[in-house]
DNA sequence: GAATCAATTGTGAGCGCTAACAATGTATCC
DNA sequence: GGATACATTGTTAGCGCTCACAATTGATTC
């Protein structure tokens, strides 16, 4: 902390301090073998004393690796986006890197490539991807960042790595719940089918049905909202159809819960209804939900590994499944 | 987009192509005076041919200015921090800034000086700091780091500047609310009172009530958690005491309605709940919840407003102000 | 003791850019 | 026409670091 001078010290002052060549300070910072103990630790010292910090600028310009990680990201202000981005971010900090971010107000096409441009000026080493939305992939197969990329919420393509959620085992694992415990029609409350993980719960539903040898004829779309549940709530509530509803997420779930609250119709002795995601909350909403636990966190370290692996041998990044799990609470019964 | 070498070109590959010098290309980028219309344009042309990128590494190494933005966060997953956080990204990309980020698992004075080490040896521009504990002062004024730093939530101090939600103004409104609707015995379900925003709620409220002339006697603490409000809940619902709670988030209230439901309290006939937030979900609670809008967005633009003054005229950045709106929904009403 | 080798340290160049200054061209004035 | 100002362009140096290579040292061998 010694800042005699206006500017921060760099190499060559720690070098002139040890009584070596700047070189041999570089090569301590970076850990090099054949430094002998004595030079090290000599090094070490000048360097605590003088508070050297290396300019990473400098290091990037010659070494072309910035040493951060560009985040691309929608729906930052979700639990599972939130989440993922907090596990991306404690991985990769803790593998040394910086994690820069770009979230995306609108998803299309434009607003995709204009985030990895932005991360291209800024000669990130690898861009991970947490917008869930179908178009994505088909956004970033168009450019050639040059860089690894891995889709969080998919199983990646060509040059793309993936990270997910068993999304179809997660429904199937909600859809057998209720079958055991007797339900035989039961409708499913979906997510957008342009989101990739709308889709295959959808599909996981479906499938999960049809080997259970029931008709999947029930399904209505709503956007994810507290407000889209409650509306289609509304409408359920008067038609009466399923006994059981596997909903797309817990927040729909929860505006289905008051719609059926208002209308009188009673969860779960008239309806059971299954959420996904396991939010914090969602043990508290009335009744509280049964629904099906998703480890975000684990998927966005599990995201930096691929990155990582990937940043180290080229490109090719792989792919990773992360299982999901269900929670059994009181929004779900037998039917009557 | 014509990669010809391995390569990607430079300044000086444009200038060749244009016909000019390295440094005349400098100055088109950086849209200095003194070009005239005809060479800018042939360098215009030569850049978009090219598909030419400022390397920011050179640029940063030279200029000591990084065009980076660190935000440091803790509870990110929350409503609060993470659209906070959205409000400083667009504002901050809108500017030319890239946005780094710093997530804390545990708030304590060494996770903090960390996470601002981190940033200062990527020479960010300047720090945003999200981390709503009232400690999170006292560690920032030990550490100079040497560029602006915006606190939110908070008015700021010596060398730091704030930007927060008038949090008592918030109480006021809420606590108002409830006399004008005739309670007179108004409890208060804190946040920690190691959180800036949960020792300003409770203020807000303790005075509210004071100013009408009522006791402020009933309060207890809990920890933000929909499981603490509705562990809180349980014992109030025996109690009886106030007609009225004031509750420091919604995520509380939400366990306490959960609580209340269980225990055969009604809101809002039995007793009226407000809660502190506004998410997007609080309108299905079961009953939609009255309560404290809080617009997080415009708080985080706010911030990058500051902090990019901060950054033009030197250090010290000054305070801003957003002020909260009361929500009216179902769980209030006058007593019994 | 000279030759050989490995371990350790040093030297020089250059990554791509901007800042400061120098040099040129061009209009304006007397 | 020459002096002056101004607009435009070019030249040079250097930001702080790592890489490739060169040089030195000490240990080992014959």
């Amino acid at each position: 902390m010694t800042n005699t001078s206006g500017r921060l010290p760099r190499l060559e002052d720690v070098a002139e301090l040890a009584g070596v060549s700047h070189q041999t300070v570089s090569r301590v910072i970076n850990d090099h073998p054949n430094v002998s103990k004595g030079t090290r630790e000599r090094v070490e010292a000048a360097i605590a004393e003088l508070g050297y910090r290396r300019n990473t600028a400098a290091r990037s310009l010659v070494t072309r690796r910035s040493q951060t990680i560009g985040v691309l990201a929608s729906e930052l202000a979700q639990y599972g986006p939130a989440n993922t981005l907090l596990g991306v971010e404690q991985a990769a900090r803790d593998a040394g890197y910086f994690v820069s971010i770009a979230a995306l107000r609108t998803v299309n096409r434009e607003s995709i490539l204009d985030a990895v441009r932005h991360f291209l000026d800024q000669s990130v080493d690898g861009i991970v991807v947490i917008v869930p939305h179908s178009e994505t992939l088909l956004a970033l197969a168009e450019v050639n960042p040059g860089v690894p990329v891995v889709a969080v919420g998919s199983l990646g393509g060509a040059s793309v790595g993936g990270a997910m959620v068993d999304q179809r085992r997660g429904a199937e694992l909600a859809v057998r719940h209720l079958v055991d415990q007797g339900h035989r029609r039961i409708g499913h409350v979906a997510g957008p089918q342009d989101w990739i993980d709308g889709v295959a719960r959808s599909e996981g539903w479906s499938e999960a049905l049809q080997a259970a040898g029931l008709e999947d004829d029930l399904l209505v779309v709503g956007d994810w909202s507290a407000g889209s549940g409650y509306d289609i709530g509304k409408k359920l509530a008067d038609e009466r159809t399923a006994t059981a509803l596997f909903v797309g997420n817990d927040q729909m779930a929860l505006g289905l819960l008051r719609a059926f609250n208002e209308a009188g119709v009673r969860v779960p002795e008239d309806v059971s209804v299954v959420g996904f995601d396991d939010q914090p909350e969602s043990g508290y909403f009335t009744p509280p939900l049964t629904t099906v636990r998703q480890d975000f966190e684990e998927l966005g370290r599990r995201c930096m590994d691929l990155m990582l692996s990937g940043i180290e041998n080229g490109e090719s990044v792989g792919t990773t499944v992360v299982e999901p799990e269900l929670v059994v609470r009181q929004s779900t019964s037998a039917p009557a």
